[in-house]
DNA sequence: TTGTACGCGTTATCAT
DNA sequence: ATGATAACGCGTACAA
């Protein structure tokens, strides 16, 4: 193997030169360095990134933490989050934490040893034990997800606003009788999206009625359709569903279909996140949709600049409404 | 920070027996070995991944390829990978290599340092670039594909068979007018289901018509249905379309039922796959399965055989029919 | 602007 | 079964 003395050597310079060539040290004469890249080259000499590690004890390597690989989703937002830490000399270290078994040996491995820099997590329940006191140690950021606890910055957009934005579209159609369809297992942006859901309903005078509000525990398409066969049977059926996610609008979809209602005439659905299935899906679904790239852009630059020792502030990107075809 | 020697002096041991205790070496008395595990637990000791790396020069990493995480199907293979890799104490990198530019730029920074142990490809192209003579030096595995060239093994599934059952199941409902949609850039897969394609449509005594061939550059909806239209141009429109992945049947499938024609009686459609939305469309798409955790699964357990030095045989995993709604 | 010398934490070799 | 010691390849004071 080719090290640093070796190229020293050969270039005529001492191994502590080489070194500043290889981490552009700005005090070497542009002679010297061009000495030293032709020795190089000629060598064929490669960095230990391990022994660069050992040195510095940093990794260059980041952790991405999200729940489930199989929602085109958190491609696009994982999308963002491998170009950006790519264009800065980072890795992508990647890590599916849906099951709790996978949960657990993730966080063990994690805590065991200082194998990544930073963590970005897509996950609220990982999120939440990224704030405890045992994780401060790995800077991280929380991604897609307002962190409860003030410590860990995030980027997000603002989940309450675009709930709300999302009922008011649907109000604006004349509807009234508008159900919803959440996880509020699943950390605070259900939450916020329930408050803004509430919100628009308050405004435009209508009081909230529990039976329109269908909690499942998971974002799958078979659970959107339960809930919304259960809003179908209800003797005052609702004539609109916001979902807090595209899978979950996508399964009342299929209610509707398979029950020969019009769409949206006769029930119209909303989703959220605009993940690549919401366009794909007949009819194509109106949805709130999150800027995923940028999402993981801003989430990965917020960790790189919690690596450099700064204390970024949290992030909030915009939302939109995509109008299709199912509202 | 506490290091093996540490550990040593606390339980009154040499560095030399703290290591084998850390590397579970047969050769330590248990009384010895408990000795030394109290006084890590009692010191906080977290081994140094980067001074074992140097030492060692493995790294533990190995480094997944995959060309578009927006797809879930690639989502489910990299769990399987994912999975693997973690209970036998490797972490995954992960790479997107879509884009052309992504794409060298991975490869540059691939080349550039050892920074894992081995690769994994989901990519076809990227597969090629792996048998490449530069690339030999990194142990590799394909997944998905199988390599033209033999040097470096793959798992996949037999996807001329495959192909083959797709279009007999097809002939078995009485279509004699079958299409295929294709994507011939993308390496062997697609070459291969073409052939798969041809050997039943031969089979049963029908002549194939080029016009019957649609060839697209890309996977995805759109491209699908632009297919799709032409196919259904011609004098005489086929029965039935074959498609070498699930987004191009569903593209077919949204212009099917665009121009009202009645599905699987007027038009009949098969993916290839089995992807998450496959079975989330409406109507649900009859598809080829690919066992994709399974695939990612063998890739991975492959990819440890070589990095103990092995030369393990390329795998052929069993596919099969999943009849929905759609043909 | 460049060189010297040491240490980072681990494991492998050889000896005991 | 255990210990002493020498690397592994790099960065960084400090000195020149």
């Amino acid at each position: 193997m080719v090290a640093v003395v070796d190229v020293a050597k050969a270039a005529g310079v001492s191994p502590a030169t080489v070194s500043r060539v290889l981490n552009n040290h700005p005090l070497v004469r542009p002679e010297t360095r061009e000495r030293v890249e032709a020795a190089m080259q000629a060598l064929g000499y490669r960095l230990s990134v391990a022994a660069r590690a050992m040195r510095t004890s940093e990794t260059r390597l980041v952790l991405a933490l999200a729940p489930n690989l199989t929602r085109g989703f958190f491609g696009e937002v994982l999308r963002g989050i491998t170009k950006t830490a790519h264009e800065n000399d980072y890795e992508v270290l990647l890590c599916e934490t849906m099951g709790v078994a996978e949960h657990e040996r993730a966080f063990t491995r994690m805590l065991n040893s200082h194998r990544y820099d930073g963590v970005i997590s897509m996950s609220p329940l990982d999120t939440e034990r990224l704030t405890s006191a045992e994780m401060q140690a790995v800077p991280g950021v929380a991604c897609l997800e307002t962190a409860p606890d003030t410590s860990i910055p995030h980027v997000s957009i603002d989940d309450r606003q675009a709930a709300r934005d999302a009922v008011l579209y649907l109000l604006s159609k004349g509807h009234r009788r508008i159900a919803m369809i959440l996880t509020d297992e699943h950390g605070l942006y259900s939450k916020l999206r329930r408050a803004g859901y509430s919100d628009a309903l308050r405004g435009a005078g209508i009081t909230e009625r529990e039976d329109y509000l269908q909690h499942v525990d998971a974002i799958d398409v078979g659970l959107g359709e339960l809930a919304t066969r259960r809003l179908l049977a209800l003797d005052e059926r609702p004539t609109a569903i916001f979902a807090v996610s595209d899978e979950l609008a996508i399964g009342a979809l299929k209610v509707a279909l398979a029950a020969k209602l019009d769409v949206p005439s006769e029930l119209a659905v909303i989703g959220f996140d605009d993940g690549p299935i919401a366009a794909m899906f007949e009819p194509p679904l109106t949805t709130v949709r999150q800027p995923m790239r940028e999402l993981g852009e801003h989430a990965m630059r917020l960790l790189l600049r919690r690596l450099k020792g700064e204390e970024p502030a949290s992030i909030t990107l915009p939302h939109s409404l995509i109008e299709r075809r199912s509202a």
